[in-house]
DNA sequence: AAATACCCTCTA
DNA sequence: AGAGGGTATTTC
């Protein structure tokens, strides 16, 4: 008897058998109907054997389905995804599935002629639309448009029976790009580096490398040139290039567009639905050859993968944390290797994960030196606020007013950067302390005055302010403390009413399009002041900007999780990074309460080696990534008793094990979010340990009743 | 995820 | 006993 495991996308640990039936041929990667209790469902072949029968009746496959099956690499990686994150591998099949569960873009309607019918007066208008059309077929408003005639005499003409309407599936035609439509000149690291990239990815085989180099030191141009050879050695070749934000991908698929004469495929979740699937079936036919996109864009059924490129490397939000967790960047690796492709990791600060792979040499490390062109790094200085300490209620001190008006009067731009959205981070009670929280989670209400109500950036929950404390009932005795962007505009607006200022951050920018906007307008020179948070730190390029303001650099300092310094060095070193890019010399003020602080001293001597071999050390002695590894379980329910019987059932059944602790549990940071109580385990594990086989023993030990969720994260970045 | 098995309480 | 409902379990 054959038999077919088939991924269910379900949260079912494994796949399901289903016997073959005869005179079906199944193969790996087919898509089947298969029955499920008293429903038919899609799931995807993983493997079909033979077996000479088996202890449980196995029920059949219903069909095989007719939608183009999943190539081998993209079920090995589901595969491996799937265990190497400990998620269902049917729900990372699903995800390789979207694209296909979309609707079809609806046909178009075109016209056309039908055989050579005439038209029984040829006018003068409906013979030059028949000349415009000829054998083609063409929408309506185009034709009249070209034929400089208005619709009605295409409607006479269809009415007459000349002309008929057909609807024509519509196929996105991708062009295939030309790697020698517009070559860039490199100056000599970015011509060291491409070549060495061209030699390790035209060579077959999976090939890992860091391409590091300072921002404005044209990585893009290196990657570019070597997606370039690519595409001359194989013109069927695909490339992915992630990023990390979908603002940035609009400036990426311009400047490939102007490269390569073709525009690339765009994919993550902004993009329509109906679109979504036609760059889905083109990559699956191999029509398609560049792909940019977010981190979804990795579960794409390529063909032909040669190349992916990940840029921003160090980029948190390659992490995804809500429902299936896993990193963008790890798995672009995991593909590239699965795939036998190279893969480029490029990055002004990367990680110190990767920075760790490079050292050991896993990855080839290819450094950018200097500053495309004339451009300079920015002097960055640090400015001690215990001694130029702002007066009360404002958070811009004397020297950095200075520089922002000279600045100004100079007509260039200033960034004031502050990673915190809205107006004020905390509001709290005058009168009896009381800081105001959403009701069923644990986090402060953030006052914007843009819309003026009190918002929890977690759950999106939002109120009106109100008049009375709604602790004490105190009247008029609410304080908002803190700044936030919208406050250090306020503050600019006072001190600088002539000058031109704008808010950047995710709720002044929605959207990609607004973004676009936005940019544009500080690319024009529309803007004089920006005030930002880290949406407007990342990869934009302001040719006329020449002072960055860090308004608190102690900022992402505080709370010190294991990646706080990390994080914080690469925030800063990108913001400061805006300055000062084309022909004018920029300059960086951090202000801080803690000058002394190594990441800030390096950061003023732009001296990268020795953060991280400072930071590098410390991980190093506490066995912490990249020399140990980590996975965090949160157990979460709105039942408090269940999470404390789990919590404690976990603790009981944690298996023995060499080289590994186990630490807690303790009530998460957020402990209650959405009325959901919260505690989480943390496991470290050296590096040799087989962190994902302890973690499977154990938790198949312990039983999780329904009302609770177990959430497993390997390798966690948030430590919420 | 969705169907259904299970287990209460309530009604008469 | 059977209906009604909410919750837990199972789906190859």
């Amino acid at each position: 008897m054959k038999v077919a495991s088939v991924l269910i996308p379900l949260p079912v640990p494994e796949a399901f058998d289903y016997e073959a039936p005869e005179g079906m041929t199944l193969a790996r990667g087919d898509q089947v109907a298969v029955p499920l209790g008293p429903r038919l469902i899609r799931g995807v072949v993983s493997e079909v054997f033979e077996t000479t029968g088996s202890n449980r009746r196995l029920k059949s496959v219903d069909s095989r389905l007719d939608d183009p099956a999943l190539p081998a690499g993209v079920m090995d990686f589901v595969e491996w995804a799937g265990r190497w994150t400990l998620s269902p591998p049917g729900e990372m099949a699903a995800t390789a599935l979207k694209g296909l569960r979309a609707p079809s873009p609806r046909p178009e309607r075109k016209v056309r002629r039908v055989g050579d019918r005439q038209p029984a007066r040829a006018t003068p208008a409906r013979t030059g639309v028949l000349e415009a059309l000829g054998e083609r077929a063409m929408a309506g408003a185009d034709l009249a448009r070209s034929a400089g005639v208005s619709s009605g005499v295409i409607k006479g003409l269809i009415d007459e029976g000349v002309l008929e309407i057909v609807e024509i599936a519509a196929e996105a035609a991708f062009d295939r790009p030309d790697p020698d439509h517009a070559p860039a000149t490199l100056n000599g690291d970015q011509a060291a580096a491409a070549a060495a990239l061209v030699d390790g990815v035209t060579g077959g085989g999976f090939r890992p490398f860091l391409l590091d180099g300072v921002t404005g030191s044209g990585k893009t141009e290196a990657y570019l040139e070597a997606i370039a050879r690519v595409l001359r050695a194989d013109p069927a070749a695909q490339i992915l290039i992630l990023l990390p934000e979908i603002a940035l991908t609009q400036a990426l698929i311009e400047r490939i567009t102007a490269r390569f004469g073709a525009a690339p495929a765009e994919w993550h979740s902004g993009v329509a639905p109906p679109r979504r699937r036609q760059v889905w079936e083109a990559v699956v036919a191999g029509r398609c050859n560049i792909v940019v996109g977010a981190r979804s864009a990795l579960f794409l059924p390529f063909v032909n993968l040669r190349l992916i490129v990940v840029d921003e490397e160090h980029d948190s939000s390659f992490k995804q944390e809500e429902g299936l967790v896993y990193h963008g960047r790890d798995l672009a690796v995991a593909r590239a290797r699965i795939e036998k492709a190279a893969v480029v990791l490029a990055s002004a600060t990367p990680s110190l994960e990767t920075l760790w792979n490079a050292q050991a040499g896993r990855y080839d490390w290819l450094k950018l030196g200097a500053r495309h062109g004339v451009a300079v790094m920015p002097d960055i200085e640090l400015l001690d606020l215990r001694q130029h300490t702002p007066d009360p209620q404002t958070w811009l001190s004397q020297p950095l007013r200075l520089a922002v008006a000279e600045t100004l009067a100079r007509g260039e731009q200033t960034l004031l950067f502050l990673n915190r959205r809205g107006y004020a981070p905390v509001v709290l009670c005058r009168v009896c302390g009381h800081r105001l929280t959403a009701p069923d989670t644990d986090s402060w209400l953030v006052e914007h005055r843009y819309t003026g109500r009190l918002v929890c950036h977690l759950t999106g929950f939002s109120m009106a302010r109100p008049k009375q404390c709604p602790s004490c009932g105190a009247e008029d005795s609410l304080v908002s403390v803190g700044p936030g962007v919208e406050r250090v505009e306020e503050e600019v607006r006072q001190l600088f009413p002539e000058a031109r200022t704008a808010v950047f951050s995710s709720d002044t920018v929605p959207d990609a399009k607004s973004a676009r906007a936005l940019i544009q307008r500080m690319t024009d020179g529309e803007i004089d002041i920006l005030v930002a948070t880290q949406a407007a730190a990342k990869g934009h390029n302001f040719p006329r900007l020449t002072l960055v303001g860090v308004v608190d650099a102690d900022l992402g300092l505080r709370g010190g999780d294991l990646r706080a310094a990390e994080r914080t060095y690469q925030l800063l070193a990108q913001a400061t990074g805006r300055a000062g890019r084309a022909d004018r010399p920029g300059r960086a003020i951090l202000q801080t309460w803690t000058p002394e602080h190594p990441v800030l001293q390096a950061l003023a001597a732009g001296d990268r080696d020795a953060f991280v071999e400072a930071e590098m050390a410390e991980r190093e002695a506490a066995a912490l990534p990249p020399f140990g590894r980590l996975a965090a379980i949160i157990v979460s329910s709105e039942n408090a008793a269940a999470v404390e019987k789990v919590a404690a059932d976990l603790a009981q059944a944690i298996p023995n094990a060499e080289r590994l602790e186990v630490y807690g549990p303790a009530d998460a940071p957020l402990a209650l979010v959405r009325g959901r109580r919260r505690k989480r385990l943390l496991v470290r594990a050296d590096r040799d340990v087989n962190l994902q086989a302890f973690l499977r023993a154990w938790l198949t030990r312990v039983k999780i009743p329904a009302s609770v969720r177990l959430t497993v994260d390997v390798d966690p970045y948030s430590f919420l």
